[in-house]
DNA sequence: ATGAAAGCGCTAACAG
DNA sequence: CTGTTAGCGCTTTCAT
C-alpha cells in the first residue's frame, strides 16, 4: 500500500529493509490512541488506568482520542504484561440443578462490578473431566479459581497448588484447605434436621438423596443422629433411604416417595437433598392423598426460589448461595489487589426455615 | 535448590550488565521446556499445538519436559500472538430465571470440548448494564460472543460490529441479524399457543407474563389471535393480562392468578410466560380448590426440568434450549476454524407438549 | 522438519 | 507528570 497514510516510525537513514510484517487486526491499539493524542504509549495507558496519575489537559485529550477511535484496551495483551488477567474462574458441577445458580449469579455480579468476569467451567458430576478442566482453566491466568466442593483429588490439588493461583473452595468444610474457603458444615446439617424433625414429634425418618459425597455426608449423620434419637426401629442402624442420581430432579422426588412408602409406610418424616427432590415429594403427595405435614413431614435443601411458594410452604435448610458467591468473589478480589494476604476461611452456616411441609 | 534443573540461558561473555529485570512468575514457560528437550521454542511450541509437523523424537523429548516441569501453556500469551484466545462469551439476562439455564448448560459443555471457555455476562434486564459489559467482553477478545435475545441497541450492534467479533443472537428472530442467529418466532409462538386453547374448547383466554421485550411480541401476537378467535368479550381488543418483573417466579404465578380471577372469573385459559409462573398457578389453584384443567387451562413456556412431573403434568411451549446452545457454539467454533464464514440463521423453532394441564 | 528473528499490544521499571 | 526501554510468553513469517 502507500507509506503515507500511517505516520512511519522516525525514519531510518538507511532505506527500509523488507522487514518481515505482521498482518495487523485492522483495530486500534494504543499506540494509535497514543499517537493521536500526542503523546507516548505509556501515557495513554496511564490516562486509562490511573487518571490520577496524568495531568488533565493530557487526560482531555486522550479521551477524546478514545472516543474517535472507538479504541477497546485488548486485556489479552493488558494481562500478560501485568500478570493480572481480570479472570476468574468459577467450577461447578452443573448450573443445571438450580442449586449453585445464586451463587454463581452474585458471583459473577460482584466480580464485574470490580472489572473481572467470570469463566464458568462444568464438572458435570464426574471427577474426570475436572482434570482437563483444570488444565484448560489454569492454562488462562486467572486472577482466581473458585471451586464448587473442596478439591479431593491430590493430582488437582498439587497443580492448583502450584500455579500459585489464588483458590476459594466453598459449599463444604475441611481443615484442609488448598487456600481459602468458604462453606457450611454438611455434618452439622444432617444432625440439625434429624432434631428438627425429632424435635417436631416425628419418630419415622427417611432420606431421598442424590449421591453426591457431601450428600452421603449429610446422610449419614442425619441418619446417625437420627438412630441415636430413636427415629428408627430398635436393631436398625441406618434410617431408610433412596438415592437418586445427581442433579436431583422432581421426578425422582415423585417416585422416591413412592418406593419409601412402599417399603416402610410408617414414615413420617422426610430429608430431601434439595428443594428440587422435595417439590416431586409434595406433588407426589399431593396426587396420592398423602397429607403434608399431616402424615409426613418434608425437609428440604437450598430454599431455592420457588420453596416459600409451594403448598404446603417447603421447610428446607436456607444455604446463602448469594452470600457464598460474594464472599468468595470478594476473597479473590482482595488477593488480587493485595490489599490482603491472610487466610480466609469462613463456615457461613445454615439455617432451618420452617414452614408448613413441618 | 540446585542450579542444575534450570539451565541459565548460555553464559554471557562478559559480566551480566545490571539489566532492568522484570519479576517472573516463576512458573515454567514454553522456553524453559524448550531447553530442556534441547529444541528451539518454536519447535517445543509445534509439538504441542501441532504434533505431526515434528518428529517423533522431538516429540516424545518435548513431551517429557512438559511432564517433568508440570508446563501449561499461557493461552493469554498465545491469544495475543496467534490473535485466537479460545475464548467465548455469553451473554445472560440472568440464569437465576432458569430458562437459560440448558443453554448456558449446554453451550458451556459444546465449547469445553473444542477447547474453549466460555466467560458468563449477565445484564439483569436492564440494558444500562449491557454497554459496560460489551466493553468488557471485547476487551477481552473473545473468539466469538453469543448473545440472549437480539442486540437492540444501535450502540451495541455498532460496537459489536465495529469489533470484527463473530456473534450469534439467539432466542429470537430479526430479518436484520447483526451475524449469526439461532432463534425461533415469539409471535409465532403466541398465536398456536391461542389456536391450541381455542381447539381445545377454551374460549376465555388470559396472560400472565413478564415484561421484557420478548415476553410482550408473544402476549401481542396471543392477545390478537384470541381476540380474532372470539375469546375474548365483544368490544374488547385485548385479553386479560396480569404483568409481572422479570425474572418471573412462583410467587408471581400465585398472585396473578388470583388477580386475574377476581377480576374476570370466567377466564377459562391461562399462558404463562414461564414454566415457574405455570408452576405459581397450578399451585394456586390447588391451594384454592380451582380444577385444573376442569375450570382452568394452563399453558406453561420453556418446558423446564420439573414440567412434566408436576400434578397436573403442564402443557408447555417447549424451547430447546439444549439445541440453541450447541448450535451456537457451533456457529462460533466453525467461525473460528475458518471452516465456515458463511451466514448461520437458523429457526429453530418450538413446539407445544400437550400434557394434563389443558 | 527445524530454527532465527520479529513482533502481538500492553505495562513495569527506571529515568528525567 | 511524562517518556524510554525492555520485556510478558507465545506464534508468525521467512529461511534453511
Amino acid at each position: 500500500m502507500d507509506d503515507t497514510t500511517k505516520p512511519s516510525t522516525p525514519a531510518p537513514a538507511e532505506a527500509a529493509p523488507a522487514r518481515r510484517t505482521r498482518r495487523k487486526n485492522g483495530g486500534f491499539t494504543l499506540r494509535d490512541v497514543a499517537k493521536l493524542a500526542g503523546v507516548a504509549p505509556i501515557t495513554a495507558s496511564r490516562a486509562l488506568n490511573t487518571p490520577n496519575a496524568v495531568s488533565e489537559a493530557i487526560l482531555a485529550r486522550v479521551r477524546e482520542a478514545v472516543e474517535r477511535t472507538g479504541y477497546v484496551p485488548n486485556m489479552l495483551a493488558g494481562g500478560l504484561a501485568s500478570r493480572k488477567s481480570r479472570l476468574v474462574a468459577a467450577v461447578v458441577p452443573t448450573i443445571a440443578g438450580s442449586v449453585f445458580l445464586e451463587m454463581v449469579q452474585s458471583m459473577t455480579a460482584a466480580l464485574a462490578k470490580s472489572g473481572y468476569q467470570l469463566m464458568l467451567g462444568q464438572t458435570g458430576y464426574t471427577d474426570s473431566r475436572e482434570d482437563e478442566l483444570l488444565e484448560a482453566i489454569i492454562g488462562r491466568r486467572p486472577d482466581g479459581v473458585i471451586l464448587t466442593g473442596i478439591m479431593r483429588s491430590p493430582q488437582g490439588r498439587r497443580r492448583l497448588q502450584a500455579s500459585g493461583i489464588p483458590v476459594v473452595e466453598t459449599w463444604d468444610l475441611t481443615p484442609t484447605p488448598i487456600d481459602m474457603l468458604v462453606g457450611f458444615s454438611h455434618e452439622k446439617i444432617g444432625i440439625a434436621v434429624a432434631e428438627f424433625l425429632y424435635a417436631r414429634g416425628r419418630r419415622h425418618a427417611a432420606v431421598i438423596s442424590a449421591n453426591d459425597e457431601r450428600a452421603r455426608r449429610r446422610n449419614k449423620s442425619f441418619s446417625d443422629a437420627a438412630v441415636a434419637l430413636g427415629m428408627a426401629f430398635p436393631g436398625v442402624t441406618e434410617v431408610p433411604s433412596w438415592i437418586v442420581p445427581a442433579p436431583t430432579s422432581v421426578g425422582s422426588g415423585r417416585s422416591g416417595l413412592r418406593e419409601l412408602l412402599a417399603r416402610d409406610p410408617h414414615i413420617d418424616a422426610l430429608f430431601c437433598s434439595s428443594d428440587m427432590v422435595a417439590l416431586g415429594v409434595l406433588t407426589e403427595a399431593q396426587a396420592t392423598g398423602i397429607a403434608i405435614p399431616g402424615r409426613l413431614a418434608v425437609v428440604g435443601l437450598g430454599d431455592l426460589n420457588f420453596s416459600q411458594d409451594l403448598h404446603p410452604a417447603l421447610t428446607t435448610v436456607h444455604i446463602d448461595g448469594a452470600a457464598i458467591g460474594n464472599t468468595a468473589a470478594r476473597f479473590i478480589i482482595e488477593r488480587a489487589e493485595e490489599r490482603e494476604v491472610g487466610g480466609g476461611v469462613i463456615d457461613i452456616g445454615f439455617s432451618i426455615v420452617e414452614r408448613a411441609s413441618t
